[in-house]
DNA sequence: CAGATCATGTAAATTGTTACATGATTCT
DNA sequence: AGAATCATGTAACAATTTACATGATCTG
């Protein structure tokens, strides 16, 4: 579900778009939340468009397909939103590893955390970038789109940088009294 | 992978368990970075169990199944710990919400995201209440186990609570003026 | 014209969810 | 004895990944 979610926010965010298309919004916009690969997201669309979600006009240069979001596609993406859910799933291989920290010894868990820290050190400096040049190059129609997510994503990297050193320093600190 | 890196890493901390058991930890322990049912995570154990990275000892009252990690299985994990991931999978419905929500009118998303703020205040205050008393009832071989995850799971919990009040504030002062 | 990029698809395998199915033991 | 909990499993379906496959168009 979450999948057809995505791409029916990224067809009301972007207007008409090629599966291409989005895929490559995937990769640079939503990647933070979701992911998914051309291989997944050309069936979805074609079904989504056999369902009424979406429309297809088939024209473009080398049998570029383009879909646009339908009503009924703009109710199923609203009703998604404004449902309660209570059970929000969430998968995080990052969050996976900070709990098996110690199974491994604390000196190579403080160099993990430590090159954790610099890779998100790197990708927080990359968002803020984005942040800051947003006006000019996004696709979105709305300025507001993306915007929440954007500054949402950069808190979250922001921590887990902090997280990484911080634990780091503990774990070393601990390490040399014990 | 993770599925089974996580099991791995139960062994370990809880030292031998049941899929049964096994399953509770999901639930209590690692649920805030995985999830699995035991639908799936007993075929898993088998699978495991033949491959050589635990062994199993059927003795117990109900039919109970003992896993215990074998020297193969660390093997296995701290090789996944130790590896060089780049591509860290991440997946969560709520930050694909917040990705979405300018799809919806501004009213509606600062209803949305003060009832969120709630759900994560409530659910900071539980993992406030189990780091406070974590030193009674953990299953954990070491102290250490989950108390980096813990932390790192109330530092999210917090964050997402901030900023959904914040971005709520925001939408509200920004929907007044336009 | 060669290499990069655009553009779409399918097949096979793996992973994850929901639902079905069963029986033992403990607690009240 | 009946309800709750312990305990394990399988089957069907859905979602996701990896790999295979193809061809058009643009760029240098």
């Amino acid at each position: 579900m979450s999948l057809r979610i995505a791409l029916l926010g990224l067809l009301t965010a972007a207007g008409p778009s090629s599966g291409y298309d989005l895929t490559k919004l995937f990769e640079s916009s939503i990647n933070n939340a979701w992911q998914a690969r051309h291989s997944q997201i050309y069936p979805e669309l074609n079904k989504m468009a056999a369902e009424g979600l979406v429309t297809v006009e088939e024209a473009g240069p080398r049998g570029r397909k383009t879909y646009e979001i339908t009503e009924e596609g703009s109710a199923e993406l609203r009703a998604w939103m404004l449902d309660e859910q209570p059970a929000r799933m969430h998968r995080s291989e990052a969050a996976l590893r900070a709990f098996l920290l110690p199974t491994i010894e604390p000196h190579e868990a403080v160099a993990l955390l430590r090159e954790q820290a610099e890779v998100h050190a790197a990708k927080l400096a990359k968002l803020e970038d984005i942040r800051a040049r947003r006006s000019e190059n996004s696709a979105w129609r709305k300025p507001t789109f993306g915007r929440y997510a954007l500054d949402l994503g950069i808190r979250q990297t922001r921590l887990l940088r902090d997280w990484a050193e911080e634990t780091a320093a503990e774990i070393e600190r601990s390490a040399g009294q014990g």
